[in-house]
DNA sequence: AAGGACGACAACCGCCAGGCG
DNA sequence: TCGCCTGGCGGTTGTCGTCCT
C-alpha cells in the first residue's frame, strides 16, 4: 500500500489540506478500482468539477471522476457538489428563523438532517448537522434541554451532560439574554393554575413564593437549571398580551411567548408539547379551542403535504418567523420517528403540521 | 508571544435501501 | 431470489482558525 501526502490549497478558505492519494484496493468499494484522492478539494478539482457537472449534468455518480478528470472516488465528488458547489447553496451563518426552523422540525423528526435539511432552502444536511451539533445542542443543553427528546433535563442530568463548567462558558458565549418564557398567574386564569399543579416541574425549577402574588406574570426561566426560578415580573402590562397559553400551539413560532423576554435564539419550545415529556401532561378543565378545532387526520394517501396557513391560528401566529414558507413532508410522520423516550402529544404533533 | 483549548466545518466512513441483471 | 452496484444518509473524524491563559 502506498500512501502518497501532498499539501495542497484547500476550498474555499484557502485552508492548507493534506491530501492523500490512494493505491488500488483502499477507500470505498465504489471506487477501489481506481487512485482516489482523499481530503480537501483543491480550486483546481472544484473547477473541473463544476465545468464538468454544468455541461453534463452529474448522470452516474461513479463515472463523474473519470468523465471530470478528477483522481476522486464519485461519492466524493457528489458530496463536494452536493454540499459545496452547488449554485443554490446559501452561504453564511444560520439566521435566527433557520435556527428556528430547525429545533422545530428536529423535535419531531430527531435527526433526519437530510430532510430537515429540505425545510431551509439552500442549505445541506451536513450544514445543518454542524450547525446543530455545534451550537444548537450546545444551547439546548445549556437551556436545560435535552436536544435529543427536547424535554426538558432533570437537574441531575443537566449536572451531568454539562460536566462541568460547560454551561458557564455556553452562557457566555450563546446566552445573551437567557430563555424566558412569561404566563400569567392571576387568579381569574384558571388554566394556567391547573397546568402549574399539573406540572410538576422539578422544584428546583420553581420558586413557589413567587406563585403566591396576587396577580403576577411569573417567568420560568431555563438558561441554567441552577437559576431557574419563577421571577415575578408584577404587572408588565407589556407582557398582558404575550401570556402562556399551555398546549395551544405547538410550533415555537407561533408561541405566543413574550418575544421581549425570549432570547433571540428562540427557545420558546418549551412552551410547546415537549413540556410535557417527562410523563406528565396539562390536565385543563376547558381544553384550548385550537386542541377543539383540531382538524381530522388527513390520511396520508390522500395527502402527504400540507400547507397550512398561518392565519388558521388565531393568536398563535407570528408573522416573521418559521414555516411561512416551508412544509412537513409527512412521510415521515410515523411512530418510529418519535425518539425514544419523547412524549408524542399527537394533537401538537398533528398542530405543527398545521403551523406550517 | 506561545501554546493549549475550543469552535466551525469539510470530508470521510459505514450502513442501508432501491434498482437491476 | 440473489448478489452487485449505486445513491443517500447519519455519525464521526480531521483540520484549521480563533480565543484564552
Amino acid at each position: 500500500m502506498m500512501m502518497t501526502c501532498t499539501n495542497e490549497c484547500g476550498g474555499e478558505g484557502g485552508r492548507v489540506g493534506l491530501v492523500v492519494i490512494l493505491e488500488e484496493g483502499m477507500g470505498h468499494h465504489c471506487c477501489s478500482k481506481q487512485k482516489v484522492k482523499r481530503g480537501l478539494w483543491s480550486p483546481e478539482e472544484d473547477e473541473k468539477l463544476v465545468k464538468h457537472i454544468t455541461a453534463h449534468g452529474h448522470g452516474c455518480w461513479s463515472s463523474v471522476p473519470k468523465l471530470a478528470g478528477l483522481q476522486r472516488c464519485g461519492k466524493s465528488c457528489r458530496l463536494r457538489w452536493i454540499n459545496y458547489l452547488r449554485p443554490d447553496l446559501k452561504r453564511g451563518s444560520f439566521t435566527e428563523q433557520e435556527e428556528r426552523t430547525i429545533i422545530d422540525v428536529h423535535r419531531i423528526l430527531g435527526n433526519r438532517w437530510a430532510q430537515i435539511a429540505k425545510h431551509l432552502p439552500g442549505r445541506t444536511d451536513n450544514e445543518v448537522k454542524n450547525f446543530w451539533n455545534s451550537v444548537i445542542k450546545k444551547k439546548l443543553i445549556a437551556q436545560g434541554l435535552d436536544p435529543n427528546t427536547h424535554n426538558l433535563l432533570s437537574p441531575h442530568q443537566t449536572k451531568a451532560k454539562n460536566n462541568g463548567n460547560t454551561i458557564s462558558k455556553l452562557n457566555s458565549h450563546h446566552d445573551q439574554s437567557g430563555s424566558v418564557f412569561t404566563m400569567d398567574t392571576s387568579p381569574g386564569n384558571k388554566e394556567i393554575i391547573d397546568a402549574k399543579s399539573t406540572l410538576s416541574l422539578p422544584s428546583s425549577y420553581i420558586n413557589s413564593s413567587a406563585l403566591n402574588g396576587a396577580s403576577t406574570i411569573a417567568t420560568f426561566e431555563f438558561q441554567n437549571p441552577s437559576n431557574l426560578a419563577w421571577t415575578d415580573h408584577g404587572t408588565h402590562s407589556s407582557h398582558q398580551q404575550s401570556m402562556m397559553e399551555f398546549s395551544s400551539c405547538s410550533s415555537m413560532e407561533s408561541t405566543p411567548i413574550s418575544t421581549s423576554s425570549l432570547p433571540s435564539s428562540g427557545f420558546g419550545i418549551l412552551a410547546e408539547n415537549c413540556m410535557w415529556g417527562n410523563g406528565f401532561e396539562p390536565c385543563f378543565d376547558h381544553a384550548p379551542p385550537q386542541q377543539q378545532q383540531q382538524p381530522e387526520k388527513v390520511s396520508t394517501d390522500q395527502e402527504k403535504v400540507y400547507r397550512v396557513s398561518n392565519h388558521e391560528f388565531n393568536g398563535c401566529q407570528n408573522a416573521e418567523n418559521g414555516f411561512d414558507s416551508s412544509s412537513i413532508d409527512f412521510e415521515f410522520m410515523d411512530s418510529a420517528l418519535v425518539p425514544p423516550g419523547m412524549y408524542c402529544n399527537v394533537n401538537s404533533m398533528d398542530q405543527l403540521a398545521w403551523d406550517c
